[in-house]
DNA sequence: TTGTATGCGTTATCAT
DNA sequence: ATGATAACGCATACAA
């Protein structure tokens, strides 16, 4: 362990007798337009010495670095580490290093991670987490983006936001609407809705998706029916206890996320309410866990890993000048845990 | 959007009129010898044009960049999610950006990312997964580590591993002991075991743990009772029916993990065998679907959180001659899928 | 194909 | 306290 310098490339360039450049080209360039023979020589020499390159002169020298950084509410939400998975499968072998960055739901560190990424040139951005109703906020994100952008960088957003870029859109409206209409079709009239942050666009996509099932049905849709959570289990499960304690009485509570279904059921089981035989339930996502809970959960399949690829792709892509959009669908997954409202109960 | 030059240091001095060794000064600098005028004038430029830091040019000047990279089996893997909500708590406000990598459990990714990490010259390497038994690969780290501590990098381990460095330790074996007395003080004798990947160190603890709890009760422990999973929901599941297919008839089942457990359930109750009237079903770790699964699991509380929370400690610390370990201690929690082995059955 | 020389944006070491 | 200037390690335009 005496060696406590670093090996550079120009030490590599000495050893084998070759010029820096050509060593360059042989250790990073994408140029072919080296010989074999100093080829070998350069990489025997790079081994012998151990040589590992600095990442930061060539982010330096080329103006961008090999980054590619994502933005996610919460790393621990299976609703966000499955689209990292696709995004990372998608990404896999590009050389592209992939920096998660965590805003645990916190605006204020959503800003700064921009800033981060820009100070670090990455080559692309991709906001994972859902636009904002903030005004204020949404103002502040799209004057960083605009900055990243002219500098160079590449931005992909997934879920709508107010920012125009490439953007990856599954189909909130679309599912909530499919999944709440299933829900009166199984005769269920007394419905809860646990909803999500007030700010965050899909929240207001799913809910618009409730409304608009109601409205197929020639229902009224009543807006007290909503109490909100903010995706977390454990806001599942207090809004759950919380809709009792005002004295509601569904017959089917609709969660506009698993996440907090999962909370739900926990909820309920605490009551001593038996799902779906005295309330049904429902989530949204189909995460992993929705199938292992007792009853699993019936919800709306969002193909969040085929929405992490798709983002990377269009962010291999050069950007264009308009903005693309790749829309995804989603469709209703039945399981238990929806039953048929018990005719014998009024 | 007309301005598509990058901003940098000496713009924002020009404008200023100071040098731009003051600007740096007033950016960066941790000094304090800028008199507040000066000092006003430059943050002003800055905000004026903009401008954003060039963290690739900083670390090159500095021989050191501020990232910190975690190095992780499976980010999707709640075991891992908890460890990074610590780490992540732990460095807040330090200025340091964290990189989380995911191996997804393969040796040969985990090599990449060292030294991808020492390319980018990260300040610190914390390496989650558990160590190898693979003697070749173990050497392959520590040679790649022992660069990367030489080049001035810090090295903080989680689980025991064969590199010798800073450590966080949760005592595995002894929480193992004890979760497997409990089963036994319930009257199990028939005990069937999940085992992890047999390569991992963590693996080969809990099993010495289980060893243990049949010797402390003079009982023999039969290596056959293990089948091998590798820690992954599916495996916990296929394991488990593999048990039966095989003719066991195990009245306590102990997966090495609550992921397994978790897939265990499944299996079971796909097989119609009620939990624990049944048969047992116990796990380890303690993640939080290990209380909201029906029957909730009996398992080993490992404090994830507070352990990420040391890691990150330990790593801010400077570098000690020889290294430190932080040993965390594991309690069993009992719940619901835990029961007395029926009478009735033989 | 190979080598020479310059620039990338900062920090840090000197002077002043 | 402030300014001039030399690194930092690499990529690349240009010359040979």
């Amino acid at each position: 362990m005496r060696d406590a310098e670093t090996v550079t490339l120009v030490d590599v360039a000495r050893r084998a007798g070759v010029s820096l450049a050509t060593a360059s080209r042989v250790m990073n360039g994408s140029d072919r337009k080296v010989s074999p023979e100093l080829r070998e020589r350069v990489v025997g020499a790079a081994r012998e010495l151990r040589y590992v390159r600095n990442a930061n002169a060539q982010a330096l020298a080329k103006a961008r670095s090999a980054i590619v950084g994502v933005i996610v509410h919460d790393i621990g939400d299976p609703y966000f580490s499955e689209i990292l998975r696709g995004v990372e499968a998608a990404g896999e072998g590009t050389g592209q290093l992939l920096l998660v960055c965590d805003t645990h739901r916190d605006p204020e560190r959503e800003l700064e991670y921009l800033t981060l990424l820009h100070a670090h040139r990455a080559s692309t951005i991709v906001i994972a987490g859902s636009g904002h109703e903030d005004r204020a906020h949404n103002v502040a994100v799209g004057t960083r983006l605009d900055a990243f952008v002219n500098g160079g960088g590449r931005v992909v957003l997934i879920g709508r936001h107010h920012y125009g870029g490439d953007a990856v859109l599954p189909d909130n409206r679309g599912g909530a609407r499919a999944l709440m209409r299933e829900v009166l079709a199984h005769g269920h009239r007394a419905v809860a809705i646990i909803g999500g942050p007030p700010h965050l666009t899909t929240t207001h996509d799913r809910l618009d998706g409730c409304r608009l099932a109601f409205a197929d049905a020639g229902l009224t849709f009543d807006p007290a029916c909503v109490i909100d959570g903010d995706f977390s289990r454990e806001s599942g499960e207090a809004a759950t206890h919380a809709l009792y304690a005002r004295g509601d009485e569904p017959t089917a509570i609709v969660a506009l996320n698993d996440e907090m279904a999962v909370g739900a059921l926990t909820a309920l089981r605490e009551r001593g309410l038996r799902v779906p035989d005295d309330v049904s339930l429902v989530g949204f996502d189909d995460i992993p866990v929705a199938a292992d809970v007792t009853p699993a959960l019936t919800t709306v399949n969002v193909p969040l890993n085929h929405i992490g690829e798709v983002a990377m792709r269009l962010a291999r892509e050069p950007a264009s000048d308009g903005f693309r959009a790749a829309h995804v669908a989603a469709h209703v997954v039945i399981r238990a845990s929806l039953g048929k409202r018990s005719l014998l109960k009024p």
